[in-house]
RNA sequence: UGCUCAGUGGCACAAUGGUACUGCGUCCGACUGUUAAUCGGAAGUGUGUAGGUUCGAUUCCUACCUGAGCAGCCA
């Protein structure tokens, strides 16, 4: 007899199959009984007749509990009164592993007492086909680069400095001096572009940021492609080709996910055609502003700014060449104004905000020096990346994508903390 | 950090200045297609902490603790 999983019941209907899988809940009446059954693949239900398993069996299935993990051996059948389209008709269940007083009921609980018992909230619905989908956004962006021609550099994630100098940082011992939680790899991964051209890092960022909204974590995951020979115009094309990349894939692999969670397939396909809008930073400010919104050129968009610039387009859309003064020391002039510098941010539509930063670097070795010391950063500190400006200093571009906010954003959830297995947030570190 | 809101049995909620409703879960029973099943019965603990007002506080006041939402910061 075949061991299966639930997602593959359609490959094996009316065979006599065995599946190990957990109980996430049951209904029984005096003749039969329904197993609403977990795997790790899929959730389907269990039917279990009185009269064709016999008295023990049927006993068995009705004094199982909630997540209760046991070996069913049955029969596949297509059943439209299955959610899922497919169940197993009971033949003999043997309890693996008993379990009592699961904490989490069927019926709806707050959002603490969940994350408190993240460990096994991992195992409902909800979180299995967003994990799911983080899982494919990963696989698809490994896929994407390594066909783009990238290599995957990692960065440090213990650093000795601040990169980027002004954001908190999470500081920690090393033999006796401090060492620091990587903020960003941005800086190696420009080292790796002009040791390998295209490169990008993928790893966890920290950010000790007292930020309390839905947007934010304090640990989060960082995708960080980084292009020699590549201006910022060439960077917006290779970026709108991955995010069309990730939700085409999505799309085509996670339908299953994508309906359990009741997210609208239509409102994706838009997220896969290209190009994505770009509007100039002056023009944003122009139509907020004719759009009753109090802003100022020189300031950075606030929230309720990024959700009606993306509601706007109804699609994810570029706000290009911000001010110099609110962007990073390594972004690269404009060509022609001295006030702001060549980089975009790409919005994602729905409220979900920011999910890309992005520049070109800037390559003048004075400029950069000047910067740093301009911002009070140690000129010691930052010689290794002056480097890089020293020797063979070519055109160069990059952006970050931060994994939780494109899996937030394409799952449609609420909440930025659902979208990675244990958050961490400002009042959250266990479990 | 600021503003706003909230803290009641394992969980989710209700309530009046007079020691607390209901549902889920648990236990017992019924039910041949359920979909957070339904129906009948039972057990269980007691209003975040410390003060104050009051004959009496879950309710009113003060402080504190904890959490949530929003803002700032950013991905």
């Amino acid at each position: 007899m075949q061991k299966i999983n639930i997602i593959d019941a359609a490959r094996h209907v009316e065979e006599e199959v065995e599946i190990g899988a957990w109980l996430t809940n049951k209904r029984s009446s005096g003749k039969i009984a329904f197993l609403q059954l977990r795997d790790g693949s899929a959730f389907f239900q269990g039917v279990v007749v009185k009269a064709k398993v016999g008295e023990e069996v049927f006993e068995l299935a009705k004094e199982l509990k909630q997540e209760a993990a046991i070996k069913v051996v049955g029969i596949i059948h297509e059943d439209k009164r299955s959610h899922f389209g497919y169940e197993i008709e009971v033949t003999k269940i043997i309890e693996i592993g008993s379990s009592d007083e699961y904490p989490i009921t069927p019926k709806e609980h707050g959002t603490d007492f969940l994350m408190d018992h993240r460990h096994l909230y991992l195992r409902h619905q909800k979180p299995f086909a967003i994990m799911k989908i983080r899982n494919e956004l990963i696989r698809a962006t490994y896929e994407f680069f390594n066909k783009e021609g990238f290599t995957k550099l990692d960065a440090p994630i213990l650093t000795g400095s601040a990169p980027e100098g002004t954001t908190e940082l999470f500081e920690t011992d090393y033999f006796g001096q401090s060492a620091y939680l990587s903020q960003t790899g941005q800086l190696y991964a420009e080292a790796g572009a002009m040791a390998y051209g295209k490169v990008f890092t993928f790893g966890p960022t920290f950010r000790a940021e007292k930020s309390k909204t839905r947007r934010h974590l304090t640990e989060f995951w960082m995708i960080e492609p980084e292009m020699a020979w590549t201006t910022q115009e060439e960077s917006l094309v290779i970026q709108e080709k991955y995010i069309a990349f990730l939700v085409q894939n999505v799309i085509d692999h996670n339908a299953y996910e994508l309906k359990l969670l009741d997210r609208d397939i239509d409102i994706l396909r838009k997220y896969t055609q290209l190009p994505f809008p770009r509007l100039s930073y002056d023009d944003a400010v122009t139509l907020l502003k004719d759009n009753g919104f109090d802003v100022e050129w020189g300031v950075d968009f606030g929230s309720p700014e990024e959700t009606f610039l993306a509601n706007h387009f109804e699609k994810p859309v570029f706000i290009i060449n911000f001010p110099k003064a609110i962007k990073a020391f390594y972004m690269k002039r404009h060509p022609s104004r001295d006030d702001v510098v060549v980089s975009a941010d790409l919005l994602a539509p729905e409220g979900y905000g920011e999910i890309i930063g992005g520049s070109e670097r800037d390559t003048d070795y004075e400029y950069l020096k000047e910067r740093i010391e301009e911002q009070g950063l140690s000129l010691a500190e930052y010689q290794w990346y002056l480097d890089l400006r020293q020797y063979g200093s070519v055109p160069h571009s990059g952006f970050g994508l931060g994994l939780e906010r494109a899996v937030t954003w394409i799952t449609g959830t609420e909440h930025i903390r659902e979208a990675i297995p244990f958050p961490r947030t400002l009042n959250r570190l266990r479990p």
